[in-house]
RNA sequence: GGCGACGUAGCCAAGGGGUCAAAGGCGAGGGUCUGCAAAAUCCUUAUUCGUGGGUUCAAAUCCCACCGUCGCCUCCA
């Protein structure tokens, strides 16, 4: 029984899809005008790999991460450089496929753009206002929260308490303070599409309610994103939603908790960013993936490099353990299943069951790291490492060394090194050693033979 | 001001009424191995879970208060 943790209840609940054995799934994905940072790339893998889990139990997951690829910055953005809204959000979608490959996420089911679907925008802001759940004002529409009764429910608020609250800002064409724009009327100079209002574009939070009862139905099983998204964002899309369809829109909602440099949240608009792309730079994707999912998805984490070098030193002590298993048993034995590997599965799928409990799931891992390296039973060991790779479907993990055409020559200096140990010339044999270190390459001495591993 | 989360060893982090004298990782100290290293391994590193009360036969786990940290209430993963 998989449990998850439900931000509109509060409580964890026994997930049980709409349709049996079949999982829709929704996450908010990149504003597309720079490159993501370690806090986007956090939610990015978390819901990669709970996707994967499920998929592992037995789903069969529909999931789609979007692109916002029209709104505000975008257009700063463009204009700055000079170039279309369309070819900045273009370039940093690519950006993206490139981080996120590297990062080892599985392409999701569909990456719709908000662009591709303003005409079913447009309809779907029509239906709203025919429902009587919008109005429109010089060219602009707004969705009316006072309409739709449930309003506050996923973020726990009252709009009487927010109403009161000194940071609602005031607009003097809404009704309420609260009400949100579904459509904005274009000023001069931005991109804009004909609608029944005025050529304009959609507002911020409508293209997530439409592309996803587009691609996944008017309900669906689980709408993921970062905390922060949470008011004004997805209450928001909760609210046109549900106006829109009149049946509840989506059953589990997960986010994630944010990142923080020195106790202040990763964000954009604090500039105490750190990219993707210098973080595998600096780091791997291994030791990212690994930081990422040590600690509960929920819970806020810090992010130093103090943090992400103990994540690698963490990561390497399991792929040290799968060197060792291959220098133990080679790569073909056969894993044979008993009970051996049966009582280990279950104690890994009771840990990601439980809300996707990843810290407790390396917890077990590590226990079988310590089982393998200190055992030499070849069928045991085989076992591990079948588990291992088992669980890898989720994890995402790349034990695949890279350089493996110049493990020839690698052979060939442990070997020269060993000639000149042989005649007792360890100052030659030290000098091979620190130039293959330098050069990623770790020898170990035992006394059956030299080993060596790509760091 | 409103809403929410969190405070567990030197650090990171699970657990969330008894089986907890609290998993796992990082780091540190000592032993083995080694030409020296590295890696590995063994041992050691929380009688205690922010503070003070309470409920209970029993609390790190529930309740209350307080202190501290963070997030949302504006774009944000």
């Amino acid at each position: 029984m998989i449990r998850i943790t439900n931000t509109l209840s509060g409580k964890k609940e026994e997930f049980i899809p709409l349709e049996e054995g079949r999982v829709k799934m929704y996450v908010c994905g990149p504003t597309v005008y720079n490159l993501i940072h370690v806090g986007n790339a956090r939610a990015a893998v978390v819901f990669d790999s709970f996707r994967r889990y499920l998929e592992y139990r037995g789903y069969s997951v529909t999931y789609v991460q979007n692109f916002t690829d029209i709104d505000d910055k975008i257009i700063k953005t463009a204009n700055e450089e000079g170039i279309s809204t369309k070819r900045l959000s273009d370039r940093y979608v690519a950006e993206y496929f490139k981080d996120a490959c590297r990062l080892g996420i599985e392409p999701a089911t569909f990456h719709p753009r908000t662009t591709d679907f303003v005409n079913e925008i447009i309809d779907f802001i029509s239906v709203l206002q025919k429902k009587g759940f919008a109005y429109s004002k010089n060219g602009d529409v707004y969705f009316d929260v006072s309409a739709f009764k449930s309003y506050g429910a996923l973020s726990n608020r009252k709009l009487s308490d927010m109403r009161s609250g000194a940071r609602v800002e005031i607009n003097d064409s809404k009704d309420d303070p609260l009400d949100f724009v579904l459509w904005k009327a274009a000023k001069a100079g931005e991109p804009s599409w004909n609608s029944p209002w005025k050529s304009g574009r959609p507002g911020w939070h409508i293209e997530c309610s439409v592309m996803s009862t587009t691609l996944l139905g008017d309900s669906f099983d689980i709408h993921a994103g970062g905390n922060d998204l949470i008011f004004p964002h997805h209450e928001n899309e909760r609210a046109q939603s549900e106006a829109w369809s009149g049946k509840k829109w989506v059953n589990y909602w997960m986010h994630n908790g944010m990142i923080s440099v020195k106790k202040e949240k990763m964000s954009k608009s604090l500039g105490n960013i750190f990219n993707v792309r210098e973080a595998l730079r600096v780091y791997g994707p291994n030791a990212l993936r690994m930081y990422l999912l040590s600690k509960h998805y929920r819970s806020p984490m810090e992010f130093s490099s103090d943090r992400m070098e103990e994540a690698k030193a963490s990561y390497n002590r399991i792929a040290n353990a799968m060197d060792e298993i291959k220098r133990k048993i080679g790569d073909d034995t056969k894993a044979v299943e008993d009970s051996f590997s049966k009582e280990w599965r279950a104690r890994m799928n009771e840990a990601l069951d439980d809300d996707f409990n990843t810290p407790q799931a390396f917890s077990v891992i590590f226990e079988l790291v310590k089982e393998a390296l200190l055992t030499d039973d070849r069928e045991h060991l085989a076992k591990i490492r079948a588990l291992f790779m088992e669980w890898n479907y989720f994890l995402g993990f790349d034990f695949e060394k890279k350089n493996v055409n110049a493990d020839a020559f690698v052979e060939t200096l442990v070997e020269l090194r060993n000639t000149a140990r042989v005649r007792n010339d360890y100052e030659q044999a030290d000098a091979i050693r620190k130039k293959l270190k330098e050069l990623g390459v770790e020898i170990r001495d035992s006394s059956n033979g030299s080993h060596w591993r790509w760091m």
